[in-house]
DNA sequence: TAAATTTGCGTAACCGATTACGTAATTAAT
DNA sequence: ATTAATTACGTAATCGGTTACGCAAATTTA
């Protein structure tokens, strides 16, 4: 197959699809060659039984690894073709007990050479390869297991994500994005309050000129990320962040992350031993961002935002 | 899955499977983390129309390895979704060419990234593995088109059952199976002859005294198959080659074979040049296993079998 | 001991692919 | 110039699996 070395790994799926086709179509005309009346998809159940006990239906669909509405029709089919019993449970009126009757005892003997010489037949063709397949599945399916697929490709794209962000010092041409960013937001979620125009309109004064800080999250170049580190006036905490912003099309970009995380460092290069936070239970992904970062909920300081209904702060080691 | 390493390879078709619908599991939910509206299954396609130019349905299902139905209904739903447009070859107005639109070629763009990171991500997961499974995919491809998994396994099959077959000489204790043998294939087909009592009432007078042969056939160490070399009085063959009989209970297990072959060795070591058979065409496996061992049809002989239809010869090297 | 929850499993609907089949357009053969 | 064969492709039925749902039996909880 041509086609999926151009597309890449991507259609890993629809490649193994089509080797299980290729691999799954002989299968019946092997099962003829010995004379078995069986369909393939009856295998797994079947061997499952020939291995002595009899089990129910639910026991079969875990070990065979299917749903069980799909080991009750096999178990229907077999049960046509005269293989397999099913008793009621006395015990227990909900199982369904099947084992395999003397028609199937014969066929799970006649099975035994075509199992021989399957496993034959794949142990030379494998002995031709360079990659074993059989040990390449089951290598998969516990890494997989581990970490699924899903998981993998979230970490790769953050880690690309990441490498296009470049978190820089405030410089005045930043103010009107510093502003917008903010604006954006409060007034999506909240009102503006006096607050935060004195600091959104004047951060030279407000902020920088205090002793605080201001970084920005440039992605591929663009500002689309703000946060401030505002210095306090209070016995207990250094630093207060405050006006932190990303802008809803950089989302998902771990913008929000590398921010905060470029912030607490500022704060811990300044000597900064504890830093506070103001925030509002309804913005779940910040709250889950302080939360990552290591931010603890504290309550009881005085705030001048109505919108606040959550203190947190961060003890720097 | 344990259950696997029980069943042995022969549930490499189920294990694939499950493998298979693993790795797609994920896939729906990859797309959507890239805000990308695609089902996974529309992939192929997608991506064989990204690469530039438009196709019909027939060219995109060789492309991609799919039937054309099945492409059929994916660009459907794709054209719901204003992917793709379709148009009528002017000049083959059975040609349905299809290719990306606008909001199509928007979503090739939006796609890059998600095919870097997942590439990456596959990338880095068989880094952690033994065996290589795309490697291992594309030699078990490369295998399987040379020759299927049926023909393999038929090998195997045949191996094992040869081993089984001892070919030993004739000794006064097989008469009877010698008769049986031919009197139950003869009567099934015809109707049992004058000759044919005379040879198989009296194998010692009428076939070894005369300076012919008679091999039989053990399966696990039971008389399943006979064959007689006569030796004819005639200038132009030295041996015919008769009454040849497998018991049906031995089919399929390559017993004609070898028992015949063994039979022409014989001659070739009494220094034979060539040898005679009559048959019948309705007896299609023998005619085969003759035509197999490199025995030529020829006419003209004179016969006292009225069931015989064709004469053959074989011209010993 | 009654009520709520969990468990076993059958039925129905769906999903993504296939093969089978029909129809119309084109091409090849007589 | 017909007629026959081939090609393009849509629709329908099927296949081997799934999830969704519902009922009854068993178990846990209050």
């Amino acid at each position: 197959m041509d086609f999926f070395e151009q597309t890449g790994k991507v259609a890993i799926g629809s490649r193994l699809r089509m080797l299980t086709d290729k691999v799954t179509e002989d299968a019946a005309n092997i099962y003829q060659l010995y004379n078995i009346d069986m369909q393939p998809k009856w295998f797994p159940v079947f061997y499952s039984l020939s291995q002595g006990e009899e089990k129910t239906i639910t026991e079969l669909a875990k070990t065979i690894g299917h749903s069980h509405p799909s080991v009750s029709k096999i178990i229907g089919e077999m049960l046509k073709k005269g293989y397999v019993k099913e008793s009621k449970d006395t015990a227990d009126g909900r199982r369904n007990v099947i084992s395999l009757t003397d028609a199937g005892q014969e066929v799970a003997y006649k099975i035994k050479d075509q199992l021989i010489d399957v496993d034959a037949a794949i142990e030379e063709l494998s002995a031709q390869t360079q990659n074993k397949l059989w040990e390449a599945i089951g290598e998969w399916e516990f890494l997989l297991e581990q970490k699924t697929l899903l998981r993998r490709v979230m970490e790769k794209k953050k880690e690309r994500d990441s490498a296009k962000v470049e978190i820089v010092a405030y410089k005045p041409e930043y103010q009107e994005v510093f502003r917008a960013l903010n604006v954006e937001w409060i007034s999506t979620y909240f009102e503006m309050e006096e607050s935060d125009y004195k600091a959104l309109d004047n951060p030279k004064s407000y902020i920088l000129d205090q002793g605080g800080h201001i970084l920005v999250a440039l992605y591929e170049g663009e500002p689309l990320g703000v946060c401030a580190l505002i210095k306090m006036n209070d016995e207990e905490y250094d630093f207060e962040l405050a006006k932190m912003a990303v802008s809803p099309k950089a989302q998902g970009k771990n913008i929000g992350f590398l921010l905060a995380s470029a912030i607490v460092e500022k704060a811990r290069s300044l000597g900064a031993a504890k830093i506070y936070l103001e925030s509002n239970t309804i913005l779940k992904p910040a709250i889950n961002l302080y939360h990552k970062l290591g931010f603890k909920k504290v309550a009881g300081k005085p705030t001048p935002y109505t919108r606040c209904n959550i203190q947190m702060e961060l003890v720097i080691k």
